[in-house]
RNA sequence: GGCGACGUGGCCAAGAGGCUAAGGCAGAGGACUGCAAAUCCUUUAUCCCCGGUUCGAAUCCGGGCGUCGCCUCCA
């Protein structure tokens, strides 16, 4: 089984068959940065995210590109509201969305180029446009004929006369067909501009894709993503400039995550009920965020409240506390000197490495993370079963079993899917946590002293008290475990 | 108007012709516990409706109802 991947332009799962062996080349399309990234952002920033990190768990060397648009007219407009550089609002934009990547546990791209620092490609790869017929010059515009493309509506599926039929775009007499779009824009006095043949202006939104896509990945790369909204126009005009200008097939696999809504309406810039990962990650734990995301197969459209967080919160807590208990049993083992001899024939190794197979096999499919989360729980109930045997010292193995389920756990939930696992409050008070830890434990063995004299009602209110502080305690055969409560 | 997607247990969500329809959350019962918590076990589905194809359909086809999206900046 090889990995198999959902392709919009053939409508169909496909083997991924990487251009150079052992390789693979993405892009993905960036934001344009005039505000903080919203949670319909952080979809595709985690998933593709994700889909990179299986890549490299699956042996593949990744180069992966993500774009920032920083010249755009939204970038323009606001600020002239605020009365700022469009250049410095849109790197300062670009400064904040890495913060909110990197919370989200978001690796960097290999390449994150930039619309501004690649303006005289873009006015290469318009000449050549132009030079071959597939572009004109209108006073300052340039645009894309797409009557002189003939694959143009191959990716939405959509012929140019059914795309007539149903255009709203408002009548440009200068076009020579409505759909025709820019690829140069004449700049107006007080907007950013670069020089070109055609006079002062910037690029259109399209173009800039097409030559970074091109000039970091080649002319034909294996992997180009996005949001589903997308499809059309942007990347079907992307396709439609790349390969009129290079004469071959551009991306290979074309992948499209679906919508997030919010009461099950889209959520969208124009409708203003977007949320701000900023927000969210105010009220919630990124990882839960992260999670959350992935609960989801991609291409589903996923909604979003409040209450659906808290139950990914739920399922993440099972996920750790299982993490947990493998490093105290295997602490507990290994302070007894126990065997760490991994003996892959006994049946919890067994069934340990059927959910590690399980979930490449989830993953390969499309990359289904859902049904990968099942093959994780699966392998939490099976080290849960197995770590709280009361003879586990005496069970054939055990350490090596143990160590063994946690390396899979962590390499599934951490390394591909991207979620720490760490108890967020414990990272963050670092500074005091020592002073916690030691204070916990006194009250602890406060605790158990009234444990010892059947104080029930003194270690009842110990126990309820710490958990309103927010401190869980547990009672074990073994001892005492204890933990923050996140949140 | 044109094009498309979706409708699975109380909720979320996989599955895309054939063993008992994954998994999570919530609920119920049990084990463990001084009581809890955590954990384990058991338990909850005429797969929107109506036709059709098939030995066999949640899965394929047709029709209906419903929801959503794209066609305009959006991930």
């Amino acid at each position: 089984m090889s990995i198999h991947i959902y392709n919009t332009l053939t409508h169909s799962k496909e083997p991924f068959i990487p251009g150079e062996e052992g390789k693979v080349k993405m892009y993905v399309c960036g934001p344009t940065t005039y505000n903080y990234i919203h949670l319909g952002n952080a979809r595709p920033l985690v998933f593709f995210d994700t889909v990179r990190r299986y890549f490299s768990y699956r042996g593949y060397q990744v180069q992966y590109v993500q774009n920032f648009t920083d010249v755009d007219d939204k970038i323009i407009k606001r600020a002239e509201e605020e009365g700022t550089d469009p250049l410095a609002l849109a790197q300062k934009y670009i400064e904040e969305f890495f913060q909110d990547a990197q919370a989200l546990n978001v690796k960097p791209a290999s390449v994150h180029p930039k619309v501004s620092e690649h303006i005289p490609d873009i006015v290469a790869l318009i000449e050549q446009l132009i030079d071959k017929g597939f572009a004109y010059q209108v006073e300052g515009d340039v645009y894309f004929s797409v009557r002189s493309f003939e694959g143009y509506g191959k990716l939405s599926g959509r012929s140019l006369d059914e795309l007539q039929a149903g255009a709203r775009v408002e009548v440009d007499a200068r076009k020579k067909d409505p759909l025709d779009f820019a690829l140069w824009k004449q700049a107006k006095p007080g907007e950013p501009a670069w020089e070109s043949p055609w006079g002062m202006g910037r690029p259109g939104w399209h173009i800039e894709c097409s030559v970074m896509s091109l000039k970091y990945l080649g002319p034909h790369f294996d992997i180009h993503g996005g949001g589903a909204d997308l499809v059309f126009p942007h990347h079907e005009n992307e396709i439609a400039q790349s390969e009129a200008a290079c004469g071959e097939p551009f991306a290979k696999y074309w992948m499209h995550n679906g919508f997030i809504t919010v009461n099950q309406e889209k959520m969208s810039k124009s409708l203003g009920n977007f949320f701000l990962v900023r927000e969210i990650l105010a009220k919630f734990p990124a990882d839960v965020v992260r999670f959350f995301l992935l609960e989801t197969h991609y291409r589903s459209p996923l909604d979003f409240d409040d209450q659906k967080l808290l139950e990914s919160k739920k399922a993440l807590d099972r996920i750790k506390n299982t993490k947990g208990l493998l490093q105290e049993k295997i602490a507990f083992l290994t302070s007894v000197n126990a065997n760490d001899d991994y003996l892959p024939e006994e049946s919890t190794a067994r069934k340990i490495e059927q959910c590690r197979e399980e979930f490449i096999k989830a993953m390969d499919d499309d990359f289904n993370t859902s049904l990968a989360l099942a093959a994780v729980f699966e392998l939490c109930r099976v080290s849960n079963s197995f770590a709280n045997q009361p003879d586990l010292p005496q069970k054939p193995g055990a350490l090596g079993q143990l160590k063994r389920a946690l390396t899979v756990l962590e390499e599934m939930v951490v390394e591909v899917l991207g979620i720490p696992l760490q108890r967020e409050e414990t990272a963050r008070h670092n500074q005091d946590g020592a002073m916690v830890t030691a204070l916990v434990e006194l009250l602890i063995e406060l605790r158990q002293e009234a444990r010892a004299k059947k104080d029930w009602g003194t270690a009842d209110g110990i126990r309820d008290r710490l958990k309103e502080i927010g401190i869980i305690i547990e009672d074990t055969p073994h001892g005492v475990r204890w933990k923050r409560a996140e949140q």
